[in-house]
DNA sequence: TGTGCTTCCGAAAACGATTAAGAGAACGAT
DNA sequence: ATCGTTCTCTTAATCGTTTTCGGAAGCACA
């Protein structure tokens, strides 16, 4: 689009590519615009200057009428206002960005330890929680990666800097790896989910308390050979079997040695040998408890495959509630974390963090899951 | 960081805020910088400018020697980009994309009828397999939304626009929706998933061949009488369908209508239901196929309800192949869809698409899934 | 008439990068 | 001595916003 337009007194000539002239008075009394609209819809984006050459006005009043400044008057204002959304004006993110260093993305870094990456349960329920809240809040979401470009490989924290996230949520994530702790430490706001890192924003599942609910559970069943085979070493690891042993001191309940096994999270293979190996101990368990659902599946193939049935031969329990669980027999008894508040506690944290960082207190924020029974606990 | 420099013959004075005084001569042999490095690494982000003013030279020739232009020699290139390494610099994204258009952040749009959103197994391990692809090119994922910020609503297309996304995908889409049309038929680069749009590029779930395999296997194990739970209306389930009709066409299969019904995906209470249905009729099916794994569950559970057992009395097929339905009995027979490639093949398209529009030919890539072999189909 | 206050708007300087065009030196060839 | 080349590097414009500061006009009041 060429305009040129010669400033006389009050009154600017607008010659648009298409040979039609427009003349657009500098008064209160503007009128719709439309070959132009027109054509910068097709062609590329209409900018401000564009829309201030239309209008008869400066730039800055263009900039200042869109983002409602007190000082336009409310004539100008909603002339501006109309003109813009006539030729379909967009702000161009990458200057609002560059000049107010606000980029409203949020970056989300997640890796786990089998590199499940999305598909991964849990987190891809807590994120996509999250999502839903950052963006009813104008945010978008990025993922973080070491991401390389012409340069070589960049740290995690390097391209967050370099991408502008205003905040970043980190989940599930290796929290010994150097740059994951270079990045928890830097200047960029951050909530973590599920770790707890010194003086940092926090969202925690309540697992010491879904444990203990779900042991308390199992005991009232009547149970007293209970089992567990609980996840690869982590903090949730940790918290769990924190939860575990103190309930079943709470409850005066004797756990053997070898009914506290280990199993990778979601690893049906390994589940499912060390159930093996439960059961043909001298006095098996009565229950098995799992590191979360997907692994019970393993340790469930082995029970059937010894031809026992459960839970009339042996009892087992889940943990997270995935909906696979739920709804597949044996109906699991298991603690559904509940996700949609992690993320969106998350969410809503971090923005928190990001808008007013100076009355915002940092907390950590702890979670309570649900027992959800299934059928698969029997009542002894 | 405050430098003064004041331009003698050939050579600049530096004050630091620290009150050093360090003298760079403007001429091959620079020294290390160091009090700079530091003051640069704590407070934000060093520029080209600053580079420019430690190194002695032009802010353009230290950009152009970090792009490794050819126009500069090479001891001033390894020592500008000695400096910017210890300075710690990262280019400013914004400033880059502002000026060269190019924003290496790709849109991803997915909303699915059940707004399951991020939990949708397919979808999220299609979009894990494209975001390493595009993460391994160099680009960053960054997901559309009907995104509200102070001007209201923006449409996915004046978001993405907004955004300035280099190319969009899009997945499992509602692609009756008018502004996911919009999107699909704008100038941004585009490959759909699961769908055909016009002359759009396109990466295909091959369901047409999968189904055509399940149910030749179904009727090679000897099944006659095949019902058929199909999804909720889409291309998906069009083109299911027709595979389904033609391939019993070819096996001179007849199927009553009877047997043909319909559920939502991912549905088990409904799936359950008709399962209930097919169940009753005088002349049951030996054999169920559901729309998807999931919703085989739902149908299980009503098999199993009834006491009858899985494939002894009667045979059930998913599709879909998710981790659950293949490690939980009963093993689920059913179609793997081959989503590691999907979402692969959907990046580097859509990659080719933005770097090389001209030479890449729009084509519609169809990926076959595989036949999983479960248990759950009996031989008669 | 001069003063002070409001209201509305514009000029111009950023933000940090890229890049076209050109300048100056060094060098060899004529 | 002059010219053309090649190699480096600089100047300056530009991308599209935001924001500070100040100016002009209008009005009320002394």
């Amino acid at each position: 689009m060429d305009i040129i337009d010669k400033k006389t007194k009050n009154m600017k000539m607008i010659v648009a590519k298409s040979g039609k002239v427009m003349y657009s008075r500098n008064t209160k009394t503007i009128k719709h615009c439309t070959i132009q609209a027109q054509e910068e819809r097709v062609s590329g984006m209409a900018s401000l200057k564009d829309i201030s050459k239309v209008c008869g006005v400066s730039v800055a009043t263009v900039s200042k009428a869109l983002n409602n400044h007190t000082d336009i008057g409310e004539e100008t204002r909603e002339n501006i206002k109309r003109v813009a959304k006539e030729m379909g004006y967009l702000p161009n993110f990458s200057a609002r960005a560059l000049k107010t260093n606000r980029t409203y993305d949020i970056g989300v870094l997640f890796v786990d330890e089998a590199m499940s990456g999305l598909t991964h349960d849990y987190f891809s329920s807590v994120l996509d929680s999250f999502k839903r809240t950052a963006e009813k809040h104008g945010y978008d979401i990025t993922f973080i990666n070491g991401c390389k470009n012409r340069e070589g490989r960049m740290s995690y924290l390097e391209h967050s800097r370099y991408r502008g996230f205003d905040g970043v949520v980190l989940a599930c994530i290796d929290f010994s790896d150097p740059e994951v702790i270079e990045l928890i430490r830097s200047n960029i706001p951050v909530v973590t989910v599920d770790y707890l890192f010194n003086n940092r924003m926090a969202v925690l599942s309540d697992n010491v308390g879904g444990i203990r609910e779900l042991l308390r559970y199992i005991y009232g069943r009547g149970h007293r050979r209970i089992a567990y085979i609980h996840g690869a070493d982590s903090s949730v690891t940790q918290n769990r079997l924190a939860g575990f042993y103190k309930t079943a001191e709470e409850l005066e309940l004797e756990i053997p040695a070898a009914y506290i096994r280990e199993a990778a999270y979601r690893d049906t293979k390994t589940a499912y040998a060390v159930t093996g190996e439960l059961l043909d101990l001298p006095k098996p368990p009565t229950c098995i408890m799992y590191p979360d659902d997907f692994a019970a599946f393993g340790g469930i193939n082995a029970i059937r495959e010894r031809g026992m049935r459960i839970p009339e031969d042996i009892s087992v329990a889940g943990y997270d509630g995935i909906p696979a669980a739920i709804h597949l027999e044996p109906r699991l008894t298991t603690v559904k974390q509940n996700t949609e508040q992690i993320g969106r506690t998350a969410a809503s944290q971090l923005i928190r963090l990001m808008e007013k960082p100076k009355t915002t207190i940092i907390e950590q924020i702890v979670i309570p899951g649900d027992l959800v029974e299934g059928k698969s606990v029997a009542g002894i």
